[in-house]
DNA sequence: GCCCTGACTCCTC
DNA sequence: AGAGGAGCCAGGG
């Protein structure tokens, strides 16, 4: 499912586990991130919590995204409401 | 089997 | 808006 997600565009645990059926196991997502093994064409650091903070000890991960084109706020926290990445359709720009 | 911990999330102060 | 506490599921000691 990480593998699906776009360039410029991230994914939240909770929406993660929601997709899958399981909005209770936002965690597991993230140990389970944690364990992916890194040139899968998983862009794990496309995957942010639901405040858009990034990966603590993983400082890269913002860059990856900036990188990309995904907006940051001031705090460090990713514009969500610019980048979550919708499988159903892109929402209208505002 | 109990207790602590964690790439999470929500509510309240 | 930042900090603290509780609920959540699974892994490890």
């Amino acid at each position: 499912m990480v593998r699906q997600i776009p360039p410029g565009k991230v994914l939240t645990y909770g929406a993660i586990a929601r997709m899958m059926g399981r909005p209770r196991h936002a965690r597991l997502v993230g140990r389970a991130l944690w364990g992916t093994p890194s040139g899968r064409g998983i862009p794990c650091h496309r995957v942010v919590n639901s405040r858009g903070g990034t990966a603590p000890g993983w400082d890269g991960q913002r860059n990856l995204l900036e990188n990309e084109g995904v907006p940051f706020h001031r705090n460090g926290r990713v514009v969500l409401e610019r980048c979550l990445w919708q499988p159903d359709g892109e929402p209208p720009d505002e």
